[in-house]
RNA sequence: GGCCUGUUGGAGAAACGGUUAACUCACUUGCCUUUCACGCAAGCAUUCACGGGUUCGAAUCCCGUACAGGUCACCA
């Protein structure tokens, strides 16, 4: 195994998970610093839950974030099948040579019989794992049971006393004890194999050399050397990844709704694909010096596994807001556009407006923009909608008599205006300071309110274009 | 309950036995600006969960305690 090959496989019963996508990253990240494969395997084994679509969704998704596969079931390579339903034949071949290697069994016990025994244990509070039950039945059992009908499981013989140790990427030495495991099935009824099992016998015949994958997976890691050891394959070598968690440091379920959890959504809402990639790359890696923000192509150079965190991070959303808009303000004009028309076509009738006229808006928010949406609610005044209650201090500040002075003396002014510019409403502002004697805060403030239905926004000359000559006479009466 | 793992400022995180405990986000203050935003500058842990040890010296090594998380499926 000299060539890194690495996988990202998700199970296709879903949406893009952020935690899953930040996990093929890792992979994605560790494969290309060292010249290597990131394949995509898609593992369909629980039927129920197989949702149509995900898969398709779930390569769209790393695709959307520049984490492209080199094979996939859309571009298969020589390792192929990469769903593992398209693989039964594969498994069955391996479980038959299990089964008469003596390293595994069929199990008859029912759900029923399985559950009680569970229960049994833990009221004894000792750890539940299986009997045995079906382990050592003789052949008279065995044509019982299936006289009876019954359907069986295949499980897998669990050595005693076998201390699996491996050296973790992440968590350097680890080690579990085979007496805690038990023997566990390795295929269902319906004679599909488990996730613990096809996996094995995918990375073998696939050739992954490194699995980066969530902490919840290092209890399996026991069970798949295991199966490795039967077999007499080489354990690739594996690194734990700490998990992601919210504000209340709990895993992130996918129910949760403090945060969003779907790939999809950031890119539903505007968020820029190389931002997320930057974003999370630094969930659970840190880079050496100061700088944080990094192109694709510099995380893969930069990466190293030895700066991998053992301890979990928070998805902390204000860190993600401070990244995009880092990548917004580095884009030009024409590509935010386009990333916010659409959001404001959604939320306002632009039929009448001109491709300039939204464009000049956008480009009055480019600098403080964290991702497309916040479009909409920025730039409100624009578009008629109902703006919130002025604050006391704007109040006060109307009642003022300079007030009055600035906003009837700017309204003079601006009506002489022909050309309505940036630059000659600029000067009608200083030529209303003239005439008025009202300077400063006391001469913006007034117009800004009287115009725009708001204290604070972006450079009022440029606001006051945009709104149009119109708005600007009607809205100072 | 068993097994596994982690614990450095509000958040991420560096430091690999000897530094004033990096850096980034957030926050606070100041500058810039009509305002907001952007930008710039400064401030923000007498201390590394706690208690013992080892050592000339410990956030860093060892032991224990506490707390947090993961996992114990015919789900992946």
């Amino acid at each position: 195994m000299d060539r890194v090959r690495v996988r990202y496989a998700p199970s296709p019963t879903g949406n893009s998970h952020i935690g899953g996508a930040r996990s093929a990253l890792f992979n994605y990240l560790y494969a290309k610093h060292n010249g290597g494969d990131f394949v995509f395997r898609s593992e369909d084994t629980d039927i129920a839950r197989n949702i149509p679509g995900g898969e398709d969704s779930q390569i769209d998704n790393l695709i959307w974030l520049g984490i492209i596969p080199d094979e996939s079931p859309r571009n298969p390579g020589k390792y192929g099948p990469y769903r593992q339903m398209e693989r039964l034949d594969l498994y069955n071949e391996w479980t038959k040579w299990l089964l008469d290697h003596d390293y595994a069994y069929r199990c008859y016990c029912t759900h029923e019989e399985l559950d009680a025994e569970h229960e049994r244990q833990t009221e004894a509070k000792v750890a539940p794992k299986y009997s045995g039950h079906c382990a050592h039945l003789t052949p008279e059992q065995i044509a019982a049971y299936e006289a009876e009908g019954r359907e069986f499981v295949i499980r897998l013989r669990c050595p005693e006393d076998v201390i699996y140790r491996f050296k973790d990427l992440v968590r350097g030495d680890v080690s579990f004890e085979s007496n805690g495991i038990g023997d566990w099935v390795i295929v269902k009824a319906n004679g599909i194999p488990t996730y613990n099992y096809a996996v094995v016998v995918d990375d073998h015949f696939m050739e992954i050399s490194h699995v980066f994958r969530g902490e919840e997976h290092l209890s399996n890691t026991p069970k798949q050397i295991m199966l490795f050891n039967y077999f007499g394959w080489e354990v690739p070598t594996y690194g734990h990844m700490t998990l992601v968690v919210n504000e209340e440091r709990k895993k992130l379920s996918k129910r949760d709704e403090s945060i969003m959890q779907f790939v999809s959504q950031y890119k539903d809402q505007g968020y820029l694909p190389d931002a997320m990639f930057n974003f999370f790359a630094l969930l659970g890696w840190s880079p050496e010096g100061e700088e944080e923000i990094f192109t694709h192509d510099q995380l893969i150079e930069l990466f190293d596994v030895n700066r991998l965190s053992k301890s979990p991070s928070m998805f902390d959303k204000q860190k993600l807001t401070w990244i995009n808009n880092r990548y917004i303000k580095d884009r030009n004009l024409e590509d935010v556009v386009a990333l916010c028309k659409p959001f404001l076509e959604k939320a306002y009738d632009l039929s009448d407006k001109s491709d300039e006229w939204v464009s000049s808006i956008i480009a009055l928010y480019h600098d403080q923009l964290s991702y497309g949406a916040e479009i909409v609610e920025l730039s409100k005044l624009f578009f008629d909608q109902e703006l919130p209650e002025l604050p006391e201090e704007a109040k006060e500040i109307l009642e003022h008599e300079d007030a009055a002075k600035a906003i009837a003396g700017f309204k003079e002014e601006i009506s002489k205006v022909e050309d309505f510019t940036a630059e000659n409403i600029k000067a009608a502002i200083k030529a209303t300071q003239v005439a008025t004697g009202v300077k400063g805060k006391m001469l913006f403030m007034p117009i800004r309110i009287a115009t725009t239905g708001i204290m604070h926004g972006p450079d009022l000359a440029s606001s006051l274009m945009i709104l149009g000559k119109d708005k600007v006479l009607t809205k100072l009466s």
